[in-house]
DNA sequence: TTGTTGACTCCCG
DNA sequence: CCGGGAGCCAACA
């Protein structure tokens, strides 16, 4: 068994509640888990999360709106295929439309999207 | 225990 | 638009 520090406790925590077919950005989920500058750990976090199955780590990615990966190519494309069976649609190999997947919590607490008749 | 590295991001030139 | 450096927190040697 290994312990887990408040920061990673929190971090998956939120990965938890990004819903299917959604995304986060690793900045976006340190800044919620409460250390904004911490975007980097929360990747260390995942990959020690992976195979946790009650833990999205593939709807976490990068500001840029892609697939983060150095090196370890074999996880980056099971993240993508995943990703892919959940509805998203990649506009070239490793990124896609990051303002039509990205997901906020604050989303979660209207259950419509009001945005439309928003801005009329 | 200390130093380095990493699924990152933001800020400057 | 691109490269460098700082900031953050863990993992690892």
């Amino acid at each position: 068994m290994s312990e887990l520090t408040e920061f990673q406790r929190r971090v998956l925590h939120v990965v938890r509640q990004i819903p299917e077919g959604r995304v986060a950005t690793y900045g976006h989920i340190a800044h919620l888990a409460g250390s904004p500058r911490a975007a980097r750990a929360v990747g260390s976090t995942l990959r020690n999360a992976i195979g946790a199955e009650d833990v999205p780590w593939h709807r976490v990615i990068n500001a840029q709106g892609g697939i983060s990966f150095k090196g370890d190519i074999a996880r980056a494309e099971t993240q993508r295929r995943l990703l892919q069976v959940e509805g998203l649609e990649f506009r070239a190999r490793w990124t896609f439309e990051l303002e039509v997947y990205e997901w906020t919590p604050e989303e979660a607490f209207w259950s419509v999207d009001w945005r439309d008749d928003e801005l009329g």
